[in-house]
DNA sequence: CGGCATACTAGAACAGGTTCTTGTTCCTGT
DNA sequence: ACAGGAACAAGAACCTGTTCTAGTATGCCG
């Protein structure tokens, strides 16, 4: 009884043989999700791209929702640590937020259908995927306070503006999926809710 | 040729009985999505509850996302028609605004399974629901736009405002939903955005 | 009344996400 | 080397949203 534990089972170590089968179904599925958007990312299709049966696809994702998720972290980790690596431009705050959130942006509706799988997915997500989207979340709060801040000192109230903003950058792609506003509205819509929130900060 | 239109054609008009047919359907809709949230309103068994055959279901529905955004917008009618009886209490457009929301957001989550399904159909909605979804934000954006600006002249930005407070509102219900966040920092959460965005309204 | 389009019923059929079953392969500790 | 368990392959099976089929009922126009 004594010493439960991580001998035979598998905690949390991967093989190299397991690190590329996940790799792989990541890859199947943003090349699906970037051909034909959600609904096209059709498991049995990941499966058969990544060369592995569905029940071992249904073992690393636990579903089409967490795979999506995953692949959006996956995305968005790139991005923000291409971020990192360079100083924002803008003087004021709203400039640098304006200059990130466009680029994000930018940089996702580049490929629509990638982009309309992801917010979806996210969208859909429930409790079960909470660890996944709060990554997510927590790649663009990061991306956007950096952004808010500069190269000066984190003010008190930065997480809460990047809270804020990210609900609207969230809300209006969701409105440009469900063909309420254009992709125009969408960057419009966005950058009068920076002003917004920033407003006062030189 | 000529003349076309509604002579044979249904066109607009429901009989007494289609009327109460579609009137079954949302209640046992509304009856199922409150028993389990959006997975338990079942197709299958709101036809039978309503006592209508699925093809005829889908003939008044065309699918289970339009059903439930349907039944969202009558739910928000009457609560904006309740609304407009009466004088909406606060001195300012912040406690206004905060008392309509509140109210909104306790009267939803009252019924927990029911708020789900009703935010997740607006999740998954696409271009094909955009005419009932626009329906349930234009309720919204009235309840807000009404609470901003009292009994004074309507301001040139408050529709603006309303429609971040939205965004904001439903980022948060998903949030909740996601279990990322409590229900108790939902509206803490509402009530700081809507601070930040109606601040210097005294 | 006789057509005739439309609405409706009952139920099968289809589609894609998810689960389950059976047999095989790989890894780990001894 | 080997026993035993975890991971995997292949595919059937299941579930629920959606569509389709065949037959029946209903209302309407001549």
């Amino acid at each position: 009884m004594a010493m439960a534990g991580t001998s035979t089972t598998t905690a949390e170590v991967e093989t190299a043989a397991q690190r590329d089968r996940r790799s792989r179904i990541v890859q199947a599925a943003l090349a699906l999700a970037s051909r034909g958007g959600y609904e096209d990312v059709q498991m049995r299709e990941v499966a058969e791209r990544s060369g592995v049966a569905l029940g071992t696809l249904y073992r690393y994702f636990p579903s089409k929702v967490h795979l999506l998720v995953n692949a959006m972290a996956h995305d968005l980790e790139r991005m923000s640590s291409r971020l990192q690596r360079r100083t924002i431009p803008g003087e004021t705050a709203t400039e640098r937020v304006e200059w990130v959130l466009e680029k994000a942006t930018r940089s996702l509706q580049k490929d629509p259908n990638l982009t309309e799988a992801m917010i979806r997915a996210m969208m859909a997500a429930d409790a079960s995927v909470a660890v996944e989207v709060a990554a997510v979340r927590s790649q663009m709060s990061g991306m956007i306070t950096a952004a808010i801040r500069g190269d000066g000192p984190e003010g008190p109230d930065d997480a809460e503006y990047a809270g804020v903003l990210q609900d609207v950058w969230f809300a209006r792609q969701i409105a440009w999926l469900g063909g309420r506003i254009s992709s125009a509205d969408v960057w419009r819509d966005i950058e009068s809710a920076i002003r917004l929130v920033l407003r006062e900060h030189a």
